[in-house]
DNA sequence: AAAATTTGTCTATTGATATAGACAACTATA
DNA sequence: TATAGTTGTCTATATCAATAGACAAATTTT
């Protein structure tokens, strides 16, 4: 929505409740930069009218975005912004987590949840390039910045070829130092697919969310330089604090 | 979700109801591969007991996906998937919409819905590079497959520059024949900024979805070979029916 | 033909959502 | 200090969402 005014959108019956609704509304508004950070809102009759809705549902809506550490209310002043700026995430042929969010964050960290040896679906093997049922090394990471969770990583690599990968990344907390120990120095971004849906229970978990709330979800594959695959991985991202930036290469 | 299970993520008092929710979980069941097309989707006594609901809203949230065209009930035999799989919308620095998309859908276009010239916001005059408030023209188009809308656009072009490719694109139905005419011969896209967020009332009506669907939304500049900008553009994709494969070029 | 399976319809009840109005509590300002 | 503007709380009512149970209608299987 640029160079015109976003209609009411709100909709009835439509199963998801209006306070929801305008939740998302004044998310996006921030996101945009209709609401300023730190500046008031609009005092809620004026936005129950702006919205067609009871005063009430408004309040709803603004104590759904309390709760999420977005606003805050005070009693007599008004309600104010706390936070608003969504992370750039770069996605190039040669991103890596750190190196992209330098100056956007003053914080950032990439956290290793949890690693397994299992065999591999057959997505994962189509996307390594390995027999079905080959095992590979699971890894669950999790990326946040300034102390919010900003990405939720599964990756799968060969467990033939990098068998102990799991402990570097503990030690590390690096995909790309790890790698290193294993005679990678250098890696691209294959082919991404990317989607977006609704988050499910995990989600709502792993990336501190909201029931209700958006992902954006992207499929890798990384290759070494001479074409080799070496990782598949699946990325979720919270919609609301993330956009991704694709870069040419 | 990739190599194991799904939680049963229905999430009660979150401002989304059950059916909704449901019915969003049988659209990424069958978007996955779990209900196969054409298939009956597990009997209503099955599926409430899956998600831990009543029979009767289960029947709601297969109501809403029969009144979608999603699915098609039959009184004694069962509930058939009708269509499925997502249309996967290649973006890379040389995609164009006609292209990427053969062998998916046998039906392809681009409407012109409305054109119109104006000042430049800030946002489109800084990504076309002119001086803010400058004349742009601004073209809305809608890409359909099959008959189902796949995208709405909204493009910005120097007034200046490309006086009548309004004419061009009702006349051609493509951006690429229209700005062959006016000297163009190639373009590439040089940045792309990508977000998802809940459709909003337009987002609803140009690409008829459901209240509670959600669109991929992205910003892209086009430039010609040696780096002058041509188009800036905001395309919207509806999440359900679209997945957007970033290509290495 | 009978039984089992599955979707469709109806009634009834409970809890969440939304509207409406009134007033209290707090803040800033005239 | 008085007033206007704002958020907070309360009561009441109506509608939507969800549960529960029973049975009808259509189809497939035995």
């Amino acid at each position: 929505m640029i160079g015109r005014q976003m209609a009411n959108s709100i909709e009835r019956r439509s199963g998801v409740s209006l306070w929801r609704q305008i939740a998302d509304q004044i998310l996006h508004s921030i996101a945009v930069g209709d609401f300023a950070e730190h500046a008031a809102l609009p005092p809620e009759v004026a936005l129950a009218e702006r919205y067609g809705v009871n005063r009430h549902t408004v309040r709803s809506a603004i104590a759904a975005l309390v709760q999420e550490g977005v606003l805050r209310a005070e009693q007599g002043r008004g309600t104010f912004v706390l936070s608003r700026k969504r992370l750039s995430y770069p996605i190039g042929t040669r991103t890596r987590f750190s190196t992209g969010l330098q100056g956007q964050a003053s914080e950032r960290l990439s956290i290793l949840l949890e690693s397994a040896v299992e065999p591999a679906s057959r997505r994962v093997a189509e996307g390594l390039g390995l027999a079905k049922g080959s095992n590979v090394i699971r890894l669950e990471t999790r990326g946040e910045a300034d102390g919010q969770p900003v990405s939720r990583a599964t990756g799968w690599f060969d467990a033939k070829r990098f068998a102990g990968i799991d402990a570097a990344m503990a030690e590390t907390g690096s995909v790309t130092a790890s790698l290193a120990r294993f005679g990678v120095s250098d890696y691209l971004r294959q082919s991404t697919v990317l989607s977006a849906r609704h988050a499910d229970a995990a989600d709502l978990a792993d990336l501190d969310l909201r029931p209700g709330a958006i992902v954006l979800v992207t499929l890798a594959v990384n290759v070494t330089p001479d074409g080799q695959p070496i990782q598949f991985a699946e990325t979720r991202f919270p919609a609301e604090r993330v956009e991704l930036k694709l870069s040419a290469l």
